[in-house]
DNA sequence: TCATAATATAACCATATCGTTATATCAATA
DNA sequence: TATTGATATAACGATATGGTTATATTATGA
């Protein structure tokens, strides 16, 4: 791959918000409703950091009815050479709001 | 690592002068006054670059003389799970300046 | 010690980035 | 079909980024 290919998604790696959203997909699909309520900051903002891992062909999507759920393109991360196996697992945030009841039914 | 840390160094590397820079240094260490006339940006350029690599921790400087050498800290790109293997080799750079006569002999 | 070469820092500017609020789009359902 | 809920897009503003030129710093050598 090209090397401004490979610079331009690692710069959307570069992000605390959407590498902590890949850390999350990680872990297991989630739905833009879910994302939301982990990170302190509006709907509209956590769909431009999913477009712009979209855009950097890290993510993909996938509708399911109202809700549209992301996941990892694996393949992706391993072309440009990076290993989520360094990340936290931070799937103990969507738990704690799930036990707070505060995660719309999605699935 | 935290997060927040891998983020900065993913963005240092997010940058395609930086993401060459890293690549060059991946093929032996280089001097600042080699690596000017590598990218068509002037000398200060190169070298807050390099200060971003720095604060990054991914690259660290050796003086030897009138000269600033720069090399990588692999470690550094190990912990955040970056690997060079699949950058281009971009040494061919410095060697057809080198036969053009455009770069000091600084070693 | 003074001139020169290499590098770093400062000040500045144009553009990109990341957040916001308001609004549009799309699917589900009463 | 009208309403509601989820998501995307638009428009905007504050700050970050990456370049420039000018200048300071540091080391070498006449």
């Amino acid at each position: 791959m090209e090397i401004e290919k490979i610079a331009d998604a690692l710069k959307a790696l570069g992000d605390p918000t959407r590498l902590q959203i890949v850390a999350l997909l990680n872990s297991r699909d989630c739905c833009v409703c879910e994302l939301v309520p982990v990170f302190g900051i509006s709907q509209p903002a956590i769909s431009k950091h999913l477009f712009r891992l979209k855009t950097a062909g890290l993510v993909k999507e996938t509708r399911r009815g109202q809700w549209v759920f992301y996941s990892l393109i694996r393949e992706q991360l391993e072309t440009i050479g990076f290993s989520l196996t360094h990340l936290p697992d931070l799937s103990y945030k969507l738990k704690e709001l799930e036990q707070q009841g505060l995660l719309v039914q999605c699935n």
